[in-house]
DNA sequence: ACCCCTGTTCGGCG
DNA sequence: CCGCCGAACAGGGG
């Protein structure tokens, strides 16, 4: 389910837990969402410390910690411990309260005193990562911009692209070093909104195209981030999400039927009126 | 039983 | 070496 919206949403639902200190950590953690993280340091660190900030970077999440010194909270020289959570397909951060008993899929519980803070993924495709000391984590190093800011412009985007000439441009568009945080809902918005075919190899769009396709993703990304990313509501009904996954599925505009394949290994929804 | 899946990584191949 | 593609990961749901 997560795409960049759901993730903001999602990093969002710890928030009732900052400031406040984790009492004690319950971790799976020899299932597969720990793999390569050391969960007994989780554990061991994180309890007596307080969660002090969130931050989301694509379809990544960072919890940030720190134990003592309560008027510094936030500074960076005094985090002691990063949390990065990847959702995957299947991912969800939610509130639970403070007795909660983790179920089967509830990988990761940090109790508070009012409440815990839950990691659930049945699937396991997501990732928990750990990292304790001040530094900035391995993991976290190198972000690409984000779309949604300046430094996503159009240079930087047009560099990307030369780089995957041969690339359909769906493919592209799910690359999380050059289009952070867009996953298969979003890449055939993006598609669909400036009407170009999912199939089509990037040396082949031309400039106009290039610069819808800019402007399109920069747009499904801040309007997303105003509705799901707000409070998990609804995009305008005019969008394709609400089409894509139907039998039976329109076109908002033409009301033509959509068509559906694999592209770039995903299943794809396009309109062949619109988009050529 | 069989096929599908809003994600990412890795091995094989061109 | 670069880059694309399909498989694999793990589990639930249609």
């Amino acid at each position: 389910m997560p795409e960049l919206a759901e993730v903001e949403w999602f990093r969002r639902q710890w928030s009732p837990g900052l400031g406040h200190e984790i009492a004690d950590v319950k971790a799976h953690s020899r299932k597969y969402v720990f793999r390569g993280t050391d969960g007994d340091a989780l554990r061991q660190n994180l309890t007596g410390q307080k969660l002090v900030r969130s931050k989301r970077s694509g379809k990544q999440m960072l919890f940030e910690f720190f134990g003592d010194n309560p008027e510094m909270i936030g500074a960076r020289e005094n985090i002691r411990s990063s949390l990065g959570i990847h959702l995957g397909m299947t991912g969800k951060t939610h509130i639970e309260p403070s007795n909660f008993q983790p179920g089967k899929h509830d990988h990761l519980v940090l109790y508070q005193r009012d409440r815990s803070l839950v990691f659930t993924d049945p699937r396991q495709l997501g990732h928990v990562r750990f990292h304790h000391g001040r530094e900035e984590p391995d993991w976290w190093k190198g972000r690409s911009p984000e779309i949604d800011s300046s430094a996503f412009d159009r240079k930087f985007f047009n560099e990307f692209l030369d780089r995957h000439g041969n690339a359909p441009i769906k493919a592209v568009l799910l690359m999380q070093n050059g289009f952070p945080g867009i996953g298969n809902w979003m890449a055939d918005e993006i598609l669909w909104r400036a009407k170009v075919l999912p199939s089509k190899r990037i040396r082949k769009l031309t400039a106009h195209e290039r610069s819808v396709i800019f402007r399109a993703t920069k747009w499904v990304v801040r309007r997303s981030l105003e509705t799901l990313g707000k409070d998990f509501s609804d995009p305008p009904k005019n969008w394709l999400i609400h089409q894509k996954w139907k039998r039976g599925g329109i076109c908002p505009i033409h009301r033509a039927s959509l068509k559906h394949a694999n592209v770039a290994g995903r299943t794809t929804a396009w309109c062949p009126k619109c988009q050529k």
